[in-house]
DNA sequence: GGCGGGACCATTTTT
DNA sequence: TGGTCCCGCC
């Protein structure tokens, strides 16, 4: 890790940076990870006999585990101080403490399945509930209330404006009634906390001096309505690291208007990390040179200034048809060493590209791997554990029995139903746990389960005792089974569920209930393990916030990358597609090769636009 | 047998 | 926006 010494002039004007807000702008590589630690860290051993906290907000998981190592490293035990947590996480923490106000226990569920939202709605008896759904979804993300929702339609459409308004209402009263939030009602009823219990606001404020936002860029309006009640703009210390140039959630809440608000509300300072450390020289050039295109930046920004001397190699390829792209491509990749594969990023616009890609690596010898996130478990048998636990946390839970029933279905030819198992709990007075319990035990493979969990989760409740004997119990069965063929996926599984442990371990000191250490679990996306000498494929999206040494991006066709939809829907839709392209070739540390056919799924293409752009072909 | 017209396909997924 | 294929009609 670097030290302050080693910091250039603006990266340690930002570190020093203590008394107002300020907008760091930080492109790709410019050590915005390193300036936000420092600058806290700084901010903390400099106030030893003071109490204020400082709360560090990012979006994925991902960043806020890096943060949170970082500062580790420079605080040492005095990192009890600072809060780094998601916009999620952070809105659940605030919501088991004081969600009573607004009628939530704090031992609240978290969804995260698309599905048990749609049953809900389909419990209220809604006849479109995926197009509700989204529509609700909209309301989440940019923070729409229902009293201002017949602003949104024509006055022609006010009946269906009423229609959606009474929807939305039954739909947090449901979530409310069956003690469970899914991800965009935390960031509504953490707003409603903070407008309607102003004493609870001010509170926050006062403990929170400080409050830093990672990829601001990335905020949809309702997380920048709660980040406005945190952190008022007449006397907040805001201090937000933001890159306008790889806003690529735009459908998803993201707006580069957003950054023109922040300026305006807070009246903000604004502050450039020019240098690119990162990619070489070749890379920073074509880089700049693409997104010179985007006409609606911040005029102050000058472009990326490459720090690395050394050369880095560009190389972009032309194939009659996509299938000779992808044996281009082949041999390409087949020239790095074994060694260096796990360094090796192939990026595409699409999952379909993706998919062909991988199909075609993998049958030529190739090892090769997309990565993409889980939100749940997929090994029944672990599914099998964390439903039972999820089920100790909701105790009348019918939906998570009927689960639980689902994945158990199937072991040792066990078969049941949640109908017959609640009927039972009713008659016998018992839990519906305790009953699935008592129906389950009969399969050899889930009997200790069973037991463990009527000790440790029905007649007391000590979860990491159930945990412990559960996880013990599948690995001695395991051993007979090295194909798997009765745990597909319990490995992966197991991994991240002993590192999600051992984080929660971490940040509470071993003092996780049950429901906080389901929310983390439920909040920490799973990701699959990938072998030493096996090649990385991810799409655009996915990739944001990575580096690689040698990145491919192949599919740079006009209708694939810029994306027909984006050729469609005109200007503002480009900027954001090349604004993608922008953020793909920046993975690059070493080289990047790109490339692109006259050819796919039988459809002529032209070169991509944004090879001219970057000056690689000539029009 | 020659033709006009329609169908085909078309993105991304932080929590 | 593309190229191509196939159907139905004259």
């Amino acid at each position: 890790m670097i030290s302050i010494s080693q910091l250039n002039e603006s990266q340690r004007q930002a570190v020093e940076w203590r008394d107002k807000s300020l907008l760091v702008l930080a492109g790709p590589g410019s050590g915005k990870t390193a300036v936000l630690t420092m600058r806290i860290a700084n901010i903390i051993k400099n106030s030893p006999d003071e109490n204020f906290r400082i709360l560090g907000l990012t979006f994925t998981v991902k960043a806020a585990k890096e943060m949170k190592d970082r500062i580790t490293v420079l605080l040492g035990n005095m990192d009890n101080r600072v809060q780094l947590r998601t916009f999620h996480a952070f809105c659940t923490d605030l919501l088991r403490q004081h969600g009573s106000h607004l009628n939530l226990k704090p031992d609240f569920s978290v969804i995260t399945d698309e599905k048990d939202r749609i049953a809900i709605l389909k419990e209220l008896d809604v006849d479109n509930p995926e197009d509700i759904l989204s529509r609700i979804d909209t309301m989440f993300t940019h923070g729409i209330s229902v009293e201002e929702l017949p602003k949104y339609f024509a006055p022609e459409n006010q009946t269906e404006c009423y229609e959606l308004q009474t929807i939305f209402n039954q739909y947090i009263q449901a979530l409310s009634n069956e003690n469970q939030l899914d991800f965009g009602s935390m960031l509504y009823f953490t707003r409603l906390l903070l407008e309607t219990k102003p004493r609870i606001t001010r509170q926050l404020r006062t403990v929170y001096k400080y409050i830093c936002v990672d990829e601001f860029q990335d905020t949809n309006l309702a997380q920048y309505i709660i980040l406005k009640l945190l952190a008022p703009p007449d006397n907040a210390n805001l201090f937000v690291v933001a890159d306008e140039d790889q806003i690529i959630f735009q459908w998803n809440g993201a707006d580069p208007n957003r950054l023109e608000s922040l300026k305006k509300d807070y009246h903000i300072d604004i502050l450039q990390l020019p240098y690119n450390y990162r990619c070489p020289k070749e890379i920073v050039e074509i880089a700049n040179r693409l997104i010179k295109h985007n006409s609606n930046r911040i005029q102050k920004k000058s472009p990326g200034i490459p720090f690395r001397k050394d050369s880095g190699k560009v190389k972009l390829q032309s194939y009659e048809n996509f299938d000779l792209e992808l044996s281009g491509l082949a041999v390409e990749i087949d020239s790095v060493p074994l060694q260096d594969r796990d360094k090796c990023l192939l990026i595409a616009r699409s999952n379909k590209l993706l998919t062909a890609a991988n199909t075609y690596l993998k049958e030529h010898g190739i090892n090769a791997e997309i990565v993409s996130k889980n939100q749940d478990f997929s090994s029944p048998i672990l599914l099998i554990m964390y439903f039972c636990l999820k089920l100790a946390n909701a105790p009348n839970s019918r939906s998570m029995l009927n689960k639980l029933c689902a994945a158990a279905t199937g072991m040792n030819g066990l078969m049941l139903s949640a109908e017959d198992i609640s009927a039972k709990a009713k008659v016998e007075g018992s839990s519906l746990l305790r009953s699935f319990f008592d129906a389950a035990s009969e399969s050899e493979i889930l009997n200790p389960v069973c037991n463990a969990g009527i000790t440790y989760l029905c007649d007391t409740i000590q979860y990491q005792k159930f945990v412990h004997i559960c996880l013990n119990h599948f690995d001695n069965a395991n051993i007979d089974n090295q194909n798997n063929e009765i745990f597909p996926d319990y490995k992966d599984d197991k991994e991240n569920w002993l590192r999600i442990t051992q984080y929660i371990e971490d940040t509470y000191e071993g003092n996780a209930g049950l429901h906080v250490f389901l929310q983390e679990m439920d909040l920490t996306p799973k990701s699959k393990s990938i072998g030493k000498d096996c090649v990385r494929l991810q799409t655009v999206h996915s990739a944001k916030g990575t580096e690689f040494d040698h990145v491919f991006v192949i599919g740079l066709a006009e209708e694939q990358f810029p994306t027909y939809f984006a050729i469609k829907s005109g200007d503002k839709s480009m900027e954001e597609e090349r604004r993608n392209c922008f953020v793909a070739i920046t993975r690059a540390s070493k080289s990047l090769y790109l490339s692109y056919a006259g050819e796919y799924f039988g459809w002529h293409k032209r070169p991509s636009r944004f090879l001219k752009e970057m000056g690689l072909l000539n029009d």
